[in-house]
RNA sequence: GGCCCCUUGGUCAAGCGGUUAAGACGCCGCCCUCUCAAGGCGGAAUCAUGGGUUCGAUUCCCGUAGGGGUCACCA
């Protein structure tokens, strides 16, 4: 028996890896185009940090003319989840991050390095795991759970590294007699990766994030195909990434251990290994403790979160950019217009360490965002928000041409309004401007200064009766309030009044005061001219008669 | 516990042997102003710690502490 005739015996039906070789050939790209991928479990669940991974990965395959992928890794049954393919595939596009290869549905995907399901890659593993036993680097591992169980109680009890390694190995030396007789028996067993590594020895890895991190080299003789016939995690990613060409394999911080392992792999296989890049991963403050974004702990973990709020996509993308390459802050001040993808990201300038989430910095971020959209945008992003989550706003929005007007307000010009960093804030930001909410409702007037019932009650009539004219411009307009704070005794300046604040009562800005708290119910709106000339006179007067009584 | 990584204001962070240690968010104050948001100006606030190396360390080396990751037939 040698090791062609076992590895025949183990996968009769295996294709020749040469097949598989030419089927999929190296990739046709421009120099220095990088090929990336998103490769999560079918959870249907995508974190926040995925997206941020996603992210990275995208833009990097974009900036150089390379290719992003999605690849789907459904090696654990046991974590499989109905849909969950559609759940990632649709919040990749929610964020306008469709891979150029991969999934697009539960069952379809494009691109010619396919199947990107890894549970339909079956066979093509099987081929390399009979590639890998030729060659006399792999081997059939009998060893039960019990056994497993106990090797491991007795390595903790010795104070040993636990592992498949050296002494411990115990099938590593079968001979192949030996495990040909016990396959014959239909002894189960699985397949194992033979490590030449050695304990005692370092491998230096360059991480394309990290820098210079160095290792013992690996000496574990890993599971490659479990029992179930898929292979593990590690020998999927020697398989996948080397057949789909990946040149950069962008992944989470938590790998990093792992690259002995891969990187010898790679080159037990014969195959080039692709670049590392570890991320960071986005953490959390947790009284103190600085703990990863979990799952089930934390709603702003799930990239939907954002989209129930009404956070825009792009704010998150925006903030996920800032955490990336500090640098883009300042490039985005200085190039407003520009589209994120004209943004010149660096790999290597990210973050070594885990960034806490801010939440409040993703807000100012959205705010700006937002400022920038135009009334037009804001309606109808809103909107879409709200059919989904608000169905008095959508009752609101309804009269769309009068809504239009009062997303207007102070909005499209130089200096537009930054006070909505999610679609959930709209409604509080504009219902006082519908009146068959304000009119319709009993109505608080927490007037300031002025607050005594004579004199507003005064202020208004006056302005009704005597100054209001829906005509004027915005000069003559604030000239009249000034005129009926004088006629009122009150300073026409603020100016005046703090010069010789004892000669006065109150100022012109008290009696705007008046004005706003009887229009809007509010102290605090946008410019009241805006607001007045939007509500129109019939509803003006409206309000200040309901005021009045 | 072994191995690996990390540590600049409350947060994100520039910095790569000599700097008044950038900038942003948040906070505080002032200005502008009909109020608010914004904007302008200003302010408080940082190199975890102990040793080296050096004429000189935030920067280089070692230790300590703290934090994180990893040690599966999970990814």
């Amino acid at each position: 028996m040698n090791y062609k005739e076992l590895a025949d015996m183990i996968f009769p039906n295996a294709k020749e890896i040469s097949y598989y070789e030419e089927k999929y050939p190296r990739r046709n790209l421009p120099e220095g185009a990088v090929v990336t991928r998103f490769a999560p479990s079918p959870t249907g669940f995508v974190h926040i940090g995925g997206l941020y991974q996603a992210l990275v990965a995208r833009t990097v395959a974009k900036k150089t003319g390379g290719v992003f992928f999605l690849r789907v890794e459904d090696t654990d049954q046991k974590r499989e989840v109905e849909n969950g393919i559609t759940g990632i595939v649709n919040s990749l596009k929610d964020f306008d991050m469709a891979p150029d290869e991969g999934m697009i549905s539960e069952t379809e995907e494009i691109g010619e390095y396919g199947p990107y399901k890894q549970s339909l890659r079956k066979e093509i593993y099987q081929a390399y795991a009979k590639y890998m036993l030729e060659q006399g680097k792999a081997y059939p591992c009998f060893e039960t759970a019990e056994e497993g169980a106990e090797r491991i109680a007795k390595q903790e009890a010795a104070k040993v590294r636990t592992g498949y390694y050296g002494v411990w190995a115990k099938y590593r030396n079968l001979s192949l007699d030996e495990a040909a007789e016990k396959i014959k028996a239909g002894v189960p067993y699985i397949i194992r990766f033979k490590s030449p590594g050695r304990e005692d020895r370092k491998i230096q890895h360059k991480d394309v994030i990290k820098g210079k991190v160095d290792f013992p080299e690996n000496d574990q003789d890993i599971v490659i195909i479990k029992a179930d016939g898929l292979p593990t995690y590690h020998f999927a990613h020697l398989v996948d990434d080397h057949l789909m060409g990946t040149t950069h394999v962008i992944r989470s911080d938590e790998w990093l251990s792992s690259v002995p392992l891969h990187l010898q792999l790679f080159q037990e296989a014969g195959f080039k290994a692709p670049k590392y890049a570890h991320i960071a991963p986005i953490m959390k403050n947790d009284e103190g403790n600085k703990r990863k974004l979990s799952k089930r702990k934390d709603p702003e973990a799930a990239v939907s979160y954002y989209e129930e709020i009404g956070v825009p996509s792009l704010s998150v993308k925006e903030y996920l950019l800032n955490i990336a390459n500090s640098t883009f802050e300042n490039w985005r001040r200085q190039n407003k217009d520009k589209s994120i993808d004209e943004f010149d990201f660096q790999l290597n300038k990210m973050s070594v360490s885990g960034a806490l989430f801010d939440m409040t910095k993703l807000f100012d971020v959205s705010k700006i965002v937002i400022s920038s959209y135009s009334a037009d945008e804001v309606y109808n992003e809103s909107l879409k928000w709200a059919e989904k989550h608000d169905k008095e706003l959508v009752e609101m929005l309804s009269d769309k041409d009068y809504s239009l007007k009062v997303l207007g307000i102070e909005r499209g010009n130089a200096k537009p309004r930054k006070d909505i960093a999610k679609w959930s804030d709209v409604k509080e930001n504009i219902i006082y401007m519908y009146d068959d909410k304000f009119l319709n409702s009993k109505q608080e007037y927490p007037y300031q200064v002025i607050s005594d019932k004579e004199s507003i009650n005064k202020i208004l009539e006056l302005y009704i009766e005597k100054y209001y004219d829906e005509n004027d411009d915005k000069q003559t307009w604030f000239d009249k309030i000034k005129d009926l704070a004088g006629e009122m005794g009150y300073a026409r300046e603020v100016k005046e009044f703090k010069a010789n604040p004892d000669a006065y009562k109150a100022h012109v800005g008290d009696v705007s005061t008046v004005l706003r708290v009887a229009l809007t119910g509010r102290t605090n709106t946008p410019d009241m001219y805006e607001i007045m000339q939007v509500l129109g006179k019939t509803s003006v007067e409206n309000r200040l008669r309901k005021a009045m009584s």
